[in-house]
DNA sequence: TGTAATTCCTACCAAATTGGTAGTATAATA
DNA sequence: TATTATACTACCAATTTGGTAGGAATTACA
């Protein structure tokens, strides 16, 4: 029951390049490395799920780096935290699952999980700055 | 953002246990561990958890077993996750943490776990039957 | 056109957590 | 005292977490 680094540092991404929205320039993960005092290469890493989701605009080389696509308003927490984190699921109750007909609390953890995704994509990145 | 096997067989267990709850016999963890089909081992380490935490009446020997200390609908769910899995703390933000009082998302953190609190101390065992 | 800056990609790795198994000690009852 | 249970301790494999390292590809700019 925890958010991992991934989609901690994700979000810390996201709320930097937020903060920048506004000049519009690209900013390099060098920068936020270094502000946020997280490792250049993790921060690599995590960024690669963010740009798989397309929720950043990349550009390589000299003067290249990050921007959001689109404001900070437009960007539910609920897609960040499903980029880094993968989608919100509880618990495994697939359909592999041989008791899933009599499962007395497949209900309740159908509805945590409703109720994750509703707290978080109720909420936006500009809320958060 | 996983609820482990621990808390699901606690739940599992203590669901067994309420339905066992009226006649008063102690159950047995074979018993649950045969018709829950999951193993009697594993079992025992998870209802360690639940017996530490006096939520359930043990008796060793012939004829032993356990059974709920109170009626289903005064357990709370909050309180049979809390001693499988611990307390909700979906990010550790503790003291330690250089960068608490600058942190954006704190409270994005903070009001999650009050989400889940809230969400499984609405919950009583009775509930789920 | 060369070079510095920057992302992209792949491989590797240690520590912690998860999901168990196994064996034995202890207690209660008939 | 034999049987039936829980209690306790130690161990273990697979997976996830939280990284590190090195180099290839790309771009801007002097």
């Amino acid at each position: 029951m925890k958010i991992s680094t991934r989609g901690r540092y994700a979000l810390i991404i996201m709320i930097y390049l937020a903060k920048n929205f506004e000049n519009g320039n690209y900013i390099t993960l060098k920068e936020i490395s270094e502000k946020e005092d997280i490792s250049l290469k993790y921060l690599e890493k995590i960024i690669a799920l963010l740009t798989k989701a397309k929720l950043v605009e990349t550009l390589r080389g000299a003067q290249g780096g990050y921007k959001l696509n689109k404001s900070p308003e437009e960007y539910s927490v609920l897609e960040i935290i499903k980029a880094s984190e993968g989608p919100i699921k509880t618990v495994d109750c697939d359909n592999n699952c041989t008791k899933k007909d009599t499962c007395i609390s497949k209900k309740l953890w159908c509805d945590l999980d409703n109720t994750l995704n509703e707290f978080f994509d109720n909420k936006t990145l500009k809320d958060l700055l």
